[in-house]
DNA sequence: GGTTAAGTCGAGGGCTGCCTCGACTTTCGT
DNA sequence: ACGAAAGTCGAGGCAGCCCTCGACTTAACC
C-alpha cells in the first residue's frame, strides 16, 4: 500500500531543500541539539513552514543521515578488504572516528541511542556487522584480546564522541593509546 | 581584611544545612545541572531563601566539593606509598574513577572545566600533582610509555566521565583495556 | 512583650525553546 | 485569469529554568 502523495508545489520543494541544507549545515557545526528555530532562520523560512515539512527533529535526522551513514559502509568494505587482520580492525576504528570528528551531528547520532529512524538504525546495524566480522578475524588471528566484543566498540564510540567534542585535536592520540592495549602481541 | 560576618540566626543556619544536604544529594544523583528549584523543593525551603544562602550554583559547588575532593588526596597518598610504579599508577586511575562513578556531581566537576571556586581548583591541582609524580615514576621505571603525560590523564578523565554516565557497569572494563595499552612491557 | 534586624516567602518578569493554528499568499490546472 | 488546494507566515501559548523584590514572619536581645 504505497501512499502516493502528489508532487510538491514548486515553492514547497524549494523550501524543503533550503531546510535540509540548513539543517545539514547546523547539525554538522553545532550538533543534533541545535534549536529548530535556528534552522528555520538559516533556511530563511518561517518556523511554521519548518514544522510543515519536518514535524519533528527526528524527521530531519531521518532525511539527512542515511546518506551520510553510507560512508560507514564504505569504510567497512575497505576494512574487510584489508588482508592483515590487525590493520583491518585498527584502520576501521581510525576511519570511523575520523568520520565522527568531521561532523558533530554524526558524532551525536552514533554516540546517543536516540536515532529511531529505521534507515538510521539499519545503517548502524550494518556498521556493527562489519565491526563484528573484523573483531572475529582479529581474535581468530590471535591479534586481538579474545574477550573483545562489539559492546566494547559501542562503549569506545561514546567515549570517543566525548573526546572529539572536548578536544578535537587529541582524539587520534587517545585512540592510539586505547588501541595499543588491544594487541596480544607486538608487531 | 577578614569580613567577620555575625553568626547566622538559628532558623537561617537550619535552612542552610537543609539546602546543603539537598544539594549534595541531588548533585550526586543527577549531576551538577540539576535545577536549583529542585534543590529548594527537596530542602523544603523557598527559592528565594535558596538564593539568599547560595546566590549562584557555583556557591553550592564551592561549599560541597572541597570536602569531597579531599578523597583525591587520600588516593594520591595511597598511590605514592605503593612501591611498584606500575601498580601505583594503575591503582590511582582505578581509585580515581571509582570515586567519579560513585557521584555524578563529582564526575561533572572533574570532567568539565567549570568549577571556578578556588578551593576546588586547588584540590584539582593537587590531584594533578600526584598524577604527575606517578607518571614520572612509571616512565622512569620503563613501565609507562615515555610520552605519556598529565594531559592524557585529563583527556582520559573526560572520556571516563562519559563512559560512567552512559554505562556505569562498563567503566572498569573500558579502563582496563585502555590501561593495558600503556605498558611497554608485559608483567 | 516590644522592637528590629535578619530571614523567609513566592508571585512574577525574563529568557529560551517547542509547537499550533488561523489568517494570508501563491501555485497551478482549467 | 480565476478559484481551490497547497503552502507560508508568525504571533502567541506552553513549559522549564533563571533570578529579583517587596511584603510578611520570626529570632534574638533588651
Amino acid at each position: 500500500m504505497v501512499t502516493a502523495s502528489r508532487p510538491l508545489r514548486a515553492d514547497a520543494a524549494r523550501n524543503r531543500e533550503k531546510l535540509l541544507a540548513a539543517a545539514a549545515q547546523l547539525f554538522a557545526e553545532r550538533g543534533l541539539d541545535v534549536p529548530l528555530e535556528h534552522i528555520a532562520r538559516r533556511a530563511e523560512v518561517s518556523i511554521g513552514t519548518l514544522y510543515k515539512h519536518f514535524p519533528t527533529r527526528e524527521a530531519f535526522v531521518a532525511a539527512i543521515f542515511p546518506e551520510r551513514l553510507a560512508a560507514l559502509d564504505v569504510i567497512g568494505e575497505k576494512a574487510l578488504a584489508t588482508p592483515d587482520p590487525w590493520q583491518a580492525f585498527a584502520g576501521y576504528l581510525e576511519d570511523l572516528y575520523a568520520l565522527q570528528a568531521e561532523d558533530r551531528g554524526l558524532n551525536d547520532v552514533l554516540a546517543r541511542d536516540l536515532p529511531n529512524a529505521p534507515e538510521v538504525v539499519s545503517a548502524c546495524h550494518r556498521g556493527a556487522g562489519h565491526a563484528e566480522i573484523l573483531i572475529a578475524r582479529g581474535v581468530e588471528a590471535g591479534v586481538l584480546r579474545p574477550d573483545y566484543s562489539i559492546a566494547d566498540v559501542a562503549t569506545l564510540t561514546r567515549a570517543m564522541a566525548q573526546v572529539i567534542r572536548d578536544s578535537p585535536s587529541e582524539w587520534r592520540r587517545f585512540l592510539s593509546i586505547y588501541v595499543e592495549g588491544l594487541r596480544t602481541q607486538s608487531p
